[in-house]
Parts: structure tokens; C-alpha cells; sequence
RNA sequence: GGGGGCGUAGCUCAGUUGGUUAGAGCGCCGGCCUGUCACGCCGGAGGUCGCGGGUUCGAGUCCCGUCGCUCCCGCCA
């Protein structure tokens, strides 16, 4: 705490910050009974406040009006007290906590609020489930942790606006009650009172708003803005969150890239989290993909993917043999010298099949061959040179999966980050931290027999764009530890390229301006080159934090179903606000 | 929408091949205690084993259904 509270009846001083310079003087403070122990005579109560804990001490000689009330203090009862700072002797100091030198002699107290028996523990780490933390939010948020978190959060967010505020960034606001915007997500609905019949999307991101907002001269913004996507939850990822969204005029790749990285590289630097210094390396997507699999890659440890087509070359097993023909491919990675048993690489092949693969071929690596189920389907030219290819040495594990090219990345991307975790792979406190670039613009989308963006319809796209299969998109993501923190890209600034995307992705003129409209008619006139990010904020804090879940770096998320209204859960709605919206339920 | 895991005291969990009155630690309540800081000691209360059904002489345990939580796939940058 940078100041005292102003002198009050409640206090005058913050709990964790009386320290010996204030030994021998009076002082005051308020708040919730972290632990009481009662000897009877002697009543020690911790007491807790956003700044931490002191000692408070009742001797029954010296006031035994407080020290009887003491005696009822429980749990989380809120009080004040007032007292005499006291130097405690050598042999009682506390030395892990700082206030543990001196303690507060109590001569007054009053009990402001009594606290029921809590639920759950509000003073250890808390392996409590977390419906019912959720449930009781409240007592939830006393806990050091998140104390710790909330407060990071917010630091990390005052030092995102510092840098950008020095950079002549400015903060703009953008509606929350909107139109659809095209992130590819469901959108959340809001029934509009004006316009019976018509709903409200909650924005997914502020795409448009930022790009008018460039269109429209602010030449710099930014804004910590909260996204909508009705999409189911996950661990690391919730329907409402918080990005940091930025968008700049007359720049290219470089000049935001450099941009994020003086503002991710201050908040790193500023929390001490462990990361190299920018500029922070590039990978394009091919080569991510190649190399790991996927796209936002985990360069922690190694186990990184090999193609095995040219050593498989015609071959007759039928599995490889049918994957390279129709087009897919067969890669494997070297997973070092494992033992592992029977049930394990079946464990490994279900997570193989939960991925899409068909299945996984393991193979151990001995003396003239290998011991695998597939071993008797294969030459020992074709073992040689799979081995040749992984490095094979005696005793290592080869894992190998066959199938369409992004099923065998998906595959042995999580394949690798399973074999991480179970062989603890990746070294303690490292931190990787990355740009993933070059993206390609469209993909085929077979089942739609249409192109779809791999990004969204406003990337610009860099190359020829009659051959739409090698168009790449200027795009690009930061990658952390194999989390994608943010993503961003070059958007288009002319019409007409604009709307030769739409038709590439087959949205036609009525549809682009139905949707569009407002957008496509401020790209007439005079759109400067522009382009921008969104920084996971939920993300970046828990990585900062070092915590499991996104639900511990915000202050009131959502459970995964709602079972509660604080966690989230919607309520019915009342039939007479449903009447007056021109709605009813079928 | 699909798959896995979990559900026993306020909390965290144990509960054997189905077998007597379902246990532990913490917390809570009462008593004692003047230097504790996870205070200590003594005593006590507290359970619809998520819910419903079934098999069985007998179910916390086995089967079916259902609800809730959670992780993963789908979806989502």
C-alpha cells in the first residue's frame, strides 16, 4: 500500500505494513479475523486486511473489556481495533511474516460485522472444489491467492495502458450492444425492446469499431475490452473475456510486432517473469506446423515431428502405403529411451483417437530391429530409414501416426505435450516466448466445397489472389509456452480488394452489405493501411500467476454449466418482459 | 452433440472380495489453559453415502437411469 488510510474510527494503519518503526506509538486497524487462538489468559487474533496480517494481543489485566470481547472473536469476524504497537520480545518474533516483529497490544475493540461459520477455509491454499468457491465468491476472494492474482491483473493492465499512453495511443470505448461481428464464434443474442423481433449480438471483438476508428483518423487506439463468444468453456478459456485491443494506422508486420513487444516485454520485465528479451523470434506457420504440429508450438523441450514419407516410400504396409496415396502423410516423433508398458501406450493411442487418428503405431527401438506390432509389415530398409530419420537409437520409443496432414500434426502435438508431462520434459521456471507469421489466408473447406479465412475476412492477404491456395495472410500470433496469448494482423484498407476476399469466401454484394454495410461504405472513402492485436489479458495473468485455471484471475467468472447465478447461470426469464419484446417461448 | 473422471460430515478425503452401529484430519460447539502464531489438552455434536430405480438375505460398494461438477473432442484463436 503506497498510503496510509486516512485516520478514522475504523483505522489508521494497514494491517500488514505496522512494522517496528512504528513500535511504542498507537495505532488502529480494521479487519476480518484470520485465525483466533485463545489461551484463555492470553488471546492472540491474527487480523487481515488486503495488505496482509498482524498480530493483535488481548492481555485480561490490561483491558478486560476487550479482552472478553475478544474472547467471542470466530473467524472472519470484521473488527477494529485500536492499541499500542509493541515490539515483541526476540523469542516470540514471527519471522514469516514482516509484521511478525511486533504485535498490537489491543486496549479497544469493536466487533463491526459477526461472521457465520465460513463454508471452506479462507486461510490455507484452498484445494476446495470450485463450485463451491464459486458459490461463495465473496469469502472466495479473501484468499492469498487471489488477492495475489486480482492485484496482478491489475498491475499488468496499468502497465499495458502506461506504455501505450506514452506511445500517443488512445483509450476509446466501443458498444457493447452491436451487430454480429465475424469471429467465427456463436454470438450471444439480446433481444432489442425498439425493434420487436431484432436482436443485439454482443461483440466477439471489436474488430470493426477499431478498423472505423483507423478509417476515422484516431491513428493510435486501444482498449481493454470484454468479448462475447457463446461457446463452451474450457480451462483455459471462458464465454466472456478480456482482451487488450490495439489497432495502428500506416504500419506493417514490424511496426506492431515491435509495438507488443515493448508493452508484453514491460509487463514481463515488471513482474519478473522469465522470459528472453525482445525481440522475440519469429516462426512462420509452415514451419511450426512442420516442426511441432501446430501452430502455436511449445518450444519448451524437443520431441519435434519428422516426415517419414520419403523413407516409407512404397511401402506395402497398408496403413502408411493408403495414408501417402490419398494424399496424407505419415509422421512420427522420437519420444527418447521410454519403458513404457502395455497400458500406457494404449493410453497413448486413445488420446491418438481422440485427436482424429485412425490409430498410432509405437515401435522400441532394440538391437537389429524394432519391437512394435507393425514390426513383420515393414522392410528392414523401410525400419532403417524411419529410424534414420528420428534419430533412433537403442531403447527409444518411436511413436508414428499415418492420416491427413492437420490430424497428424493435431495428433503428435498432443502426443508430445502428453509424453511432456508425463516425463516432467519441461525444465522448471523456462519460458518460451514466440511469433508465429506467415499464415495462410484461406483454406479449402472440403465439406462446404468453399474457401474459408484462416483468420478472419479482414486480414490482408500477401500474394496472388487468383491462386487463393498460396495466399498467405499477414498475420500473426504470440505464442507462450504453447498458449496463444495474441493474435493480429494487416487489415485491408481498399474496397475493392476487400470485396474480392468476400467473393473469394463466397459471401456475395447483398450478403457483404447486409452484414458489412457500414464498414464496406467507410472503406470508400479513404481507408489508411492499418493493423492491430488482442492480447488474452485472462490468459497472460494466469501464465504470470502461474495458476491451473482462467477462473483464478478473474474476479467473478463463470462456471463451466452455471449451476449458480453468481457463477453465471442465466435466469428465466419473467413473460411479461418477453410480451413487451414482441417474444415468446416455443 | 460425443467421450473420460468425480460426487461419502461444513471442508479435504479413507471406506477391503457386497456383511454388525460409515471413519480420519481440519473446522464447529463446550470445558481447561498468560507467549501462541497450523497453539495445546479433555469432551461433544454433526451423515437421505448427489437423486431415483433394480439385483441381493444384506448395497456407500454391483447394475440401470438421472442430476451436478470437471477435463478432453467437437466448437472456439
Amino acid at each position: 500500500m503506497k498510503h496510509a488510510p486516512r485516520p478514522n474510527g475504523y483505522r489508521d494503519a494497514w494491517c500488514g505494513q505496522l512494522t517496528a518503526d512504528r513500535a511504542d506509538r498507537p495505532a488502529r486497524v480494521s479487519g476480518w479475523v484470520n485465525r483466533r487462538r485463545d489461551h484463555g489468559g492470553l488471546i492472540f487474533i491474527d487480523l487481515r486486511d488486503r495488505s496482509g496480517i498482524v498480530q493483535l494481543v488481548f492481555h485480561p489485566e490490561n483491558a478486560p473489556e476487550a479482552h472478553e470481547r475478544a474472547h467471542a472473536l470466530r473467524s472472519e469476524d470484521v473488527v477494529s481495533a485500536a492499541g499500542t504497537v509493541t515490539r515483541r520480545d526476540p523469542q516470540n518474533v514471527n519471522p514469516n511474516i514482516p509484521t511478525g516483529e511486533i504485535e498490537l497490544a489491543v486496549s479497544e475493540l469493536e466487533i463491526l460485522a459477526d461472521a457465520e461459520t465460513p463454508p471452506f477455509p479462507v486461510d490455507n491454499g484452498g484445494d476446495v472444489d470450485e463450485i463451491i468457491r464459486l458459490r461463495h465468491r465473496s469469502l472466495d476472494l479473501r484468499r492469498p491467492q487471489l488477492q495475489r492474482t486480482i492485484a496482478l491483473r491489475h498491475r499488468v493492465i496499468t502497465t499495458m495502458r502506461e506504455i501505450l499512453n506514452d506511445r500517443d495511443f488512445l483509450e476509446i470505448e466501443t458498444p457493447y450492444l452491436t451487430r454480429s461481428t465475424p469471429e467465427g464464434a456463436r454470438d450471444y443474442l439480446v433481444p432489442a425492446r425498439i425493434q420487436p423481433g431484432s436482436f443485439y449480438a454482443l461483440p466477439q471483438s471489436p474488430q470493426l469499431f477499431k478498423q472505423l476508428l483507423m478509417i476515422g483518423g484516431m491513428e493510435r487506439y486501444y482498449q481493454i475490452a470484454r468479448c462475447f463468444r457463446d461457446e463452451d468453456t474450457r480451462a483455459d478459456r471462458q464465454p466472456e473475456f478480456t482482451q487488450l485491443d490495439v489497432e495502428m494506422a500506416f504500419v506493417g508486420e514490424d511496426d506492431v510486432i515491435e509495438c507488443m513487444e515493448a508493452v508484453m516485454g514491460a509487463v514481463f520485465d515488471r513482474e519478473g517473469f522469465d522470459v528472453p528479451p525482445p525481440p522475440w523470434p519469429r516462426m512462420t506457420f509452415a514451419e511450426a506446423v512442420s516442426r511441432y504440429g501446430i501452430d502455436r508450438p511449445d518450444t519448451r523441450f524437443g520431441l519435434e515431428l519428422h516426415d517419414l514419407g520419403d523413407a516409407l516410400e512404397g511401402t506395402e504396409f497398408k496403413v502408411f502405403a493408403g495414408a501417402l496415396s490419398s494424399g496424407g502423410v505419415v509422421r512420427g516423433i522420437n519420444a527418447g529411451p521410454r519403458e513404457l508398458p502395455r497400458s500406457d501406450l494404449d493410453a497413448l493411442t486413445e488420446l491418438a483417437k481422440q485427436h482424429g487418428a485412425k490409430g498410432l503405431v509405437w515401435a522400441f527401438v532394440q538391437e537389429g530391429g524394432w519391437r512394435s506390432p507393425i514390426a513383420k509389415f515393414l522392410t528392414e530398409g523401410e525400419i532403417e530409414a524411419v529410424g534414420r530419420r528420428l534419430g533412433a537409437k537403442r531403447g527409444d520409443l518411436l511413436l508414428i501416426v499415418a492420416d491427413e496432414l492437420t490430424t497428424v500434426g493435431q495428433t503428435l502435438s498432443a502426443l508430445r505435450m502428453e509424453l511432456a508431462r508425463r516425463f516432467d520434459l519441461i525444465p522448471a521456471g523456462r519460458h518460451d516466448i514466440l511469433w508465429v507469421v506467415e499464415f495462410p489466408a484461406f483454406f479449402w473447406d472440403a465439406d462446404a466445397e468453399r474457401w474459408d479465412a484462416a483468420h478472419h475476412p479482414f486480414t490482408a492477404p500477401s500474394g496472388d489472389l487468383d491462386d487463393p491456395a498460396h495466399l498467405s495472410s499477414r498475420a500473426y500470433d504470440l505464442v507462450l509456452d504453447g498458449s496463444e496469448i495474441g493474435g493480429g494482423s494487416i487489415r485491408i484498407n481498399r474496397l475493392d480488394i476487400q470485396e474480392r476476399v468476400f467473393e473469394l469466401l463466397g459471401i456475395g454484394p447483398e450478403e457483404a452489405q447486409a452484414r458489412f454495410g457500414f464498414f464496406l461504405d467507410a472503406l470508400r472513402y479513404g481507408a489508411p493501411p492499418h493493423g492491430g492485436i488482442a492480447m488474452g489479458i485472462d490468459r497472460i495473468v494466469t501464465a504470470l500467476a502461474g495458476v491451473e485455471s482462467i477462473r483464478d484471475v478473474i474476479a467473478f467468472p463463470k462456471a463451466a454449466s452455471g449451476a449458480d447465478p453468481l457463477t453465471g447461470a442465466p435466469a428465466p426469464v419473467d413473460p411479461g418482459q418477453l410480451r413487451e419484446l414482441g417474444l415468446r417461448l416455443v
